[in-house]
DNA sequence: CCGCGTCCTTAACTTTTGTTGGAACCGGGA
DNA sequence: TCCCGGTTCCAACAAAAGTTAAGGACGCGG
């Protein structure tokens, strides 16, 4: 995969919450990086584990979660291409959760020595850089929100619309459908509910002509109400260069 | 209050989880603080404004939260003397969710121009507290997992110890009792359950002699058994100088 | 093309949590 | 002191979600 392909997506995104200058783009593209291609299910980078890279989507989907002593798992994060999912591991250097696949993937390594060399040389990029991790915060926030107070319904369609509003900047929408790779395990390890109540909250938007979702893709089907069952207000984002 | 108080807390918690020089000491002694003070109760900042100063604590509590359309409250997270809850502003203007005080409070704020310039100045303090929102986002990690997967009398002892082993920091606890001004309604918005059922929680914990709760103070009955029900690993915390 | 495993689906039943409404308690202000 | 408003506490009932168990669909590899 040629070398502008890999730093695309995450030139692209990060253009989108920050002014980013052209000086800042051959900074971030003269960065080293080493792809490497990982299965489904796979881990990246394990709780406890001491990171020493970061880690770029190139292609693929990702989740971050956390297991509890009773063996429980929470999904906390969805990623997609262009985004750096374990950023923060640059100065909390022991992980505290896991990163892994969801899909095939394709992921682009960068040492933390250089993006620390890259920090200290330009603040602009630096700046950009915490906003990301800020933004990531800001996504938490939200996710805390939506399994500590909506309605199990609500958490499907506001996850959904989330990710929605995120591959929609990277142009990776397909009319009213688009991809979200997870098994309805998954989807109760992310909303905080059981597999079985995952399947017939699915079952209920269906019904109600909503929403479809089969083997990975969500297809709207009612899109105005589909809005008013997530309560979806995308400020969160922080989708634009915030003055 | 005497300058070198308000700083106090600050530069002592920074100093648990950074190695701070006394240059940079002097720097944030620099800074200018202009503290006001706040009833119990008060918003500080909200959803939807325009920050340009961050707010310390200098003593009292704090919570954040984000209210749905519902008219539902999450409360995100606590906040104690020393800390910094709204550093995130200083990069993303707009808030996406509230900051106010639980008690009556001190609180200092400082501008995002001071600390903008700070942060251009010294790479290690902007490093600092990029790390601490770091930790705030590890927090909020941990957040999602308590009220997505715990049952809610895990959730009450993991929000109470979260808190004390913060408290321990700043020399806060009183024997085996400490401060958690928070009313019966106020922890079900943390928990994400309704008051009623907070209240149920909580009578069932003080029968099973392992915690009493009592006007906004928390007295452990059984250490043990208290541990062993939070299911609390404070790594997340990342309280110590990590290399 | 068959067999196997994963995922989806559903039903019946249990447990947890929400809802409603009301009583008791408590502290602060008139 | 007494009253008032906000807590705390509780019970009865309703709704949401968890548990267990099992059948069916589907894709993959032999």
């Amino acid at each position: 995969m040629p070398s502008d392909t890999i730093r695309a997506a995450l030139i692209r995104r990060l253009r989108v919450s920050s002014a980013i200058t052209d000086e800042d783009i051959k900074e971030i593209e003269a960065l080293p990086i080493s792809v490497r291609q990982y299965p489904a299910e796979m881990a990246v980078v394990r709780d406890g584990e001491r990171a020493t890279d970061c880690c770029l989507i190139v292609d693929g989907f990702c989740a971050r979660s956390k297991t509890i002593a009773s063996g429980k798992r929470q999904i906390l994060s969805l990623h997609i291409p262009g985004e750096i999912p374990d950023l923060m591991s640059l100065f909390l250097h022991v992980m505290d959760h896991d990163l892994s696949t969801l899909t095939p993937a394709t992921l682009g390594f960068i040492s933390h020595d250089n993006l620390q060399k890259l920090h200290r040389r330009s603040p602009e990029v630096a700046e950009m850089f915490w906003r990301d991790t800020l933004t990531d915060a800001a996504m938490f926030r939200e996710w805390i929100v939506n399994v500590g107070q909506r309605p199990a319904p609500a958490r499907l369609a506001h996850v959904m619309i989330e990710l929605r509003e995120r591959l929609r900047l990277i142009g990776r929408l397909d009319g009213d459908s688009f991809e979200m790779p997870l098994t309805q395990e998954q989807i109760g390890e992310a909303l905080g509910i059981t597999a079985v109540h995952a399947n017939r909250v699915i079952k209920q938007v269906r019904q109600d002509g909503i929403v479809e979702f089969n083997r990975g893709r969500v297809t709207v089907l009612d899109e105005r109400k589909f809005q008013e069952l997530a309560d979806f207000d995308g400020r969160y984002l922080h989708q634009s260069p915030t003055l």
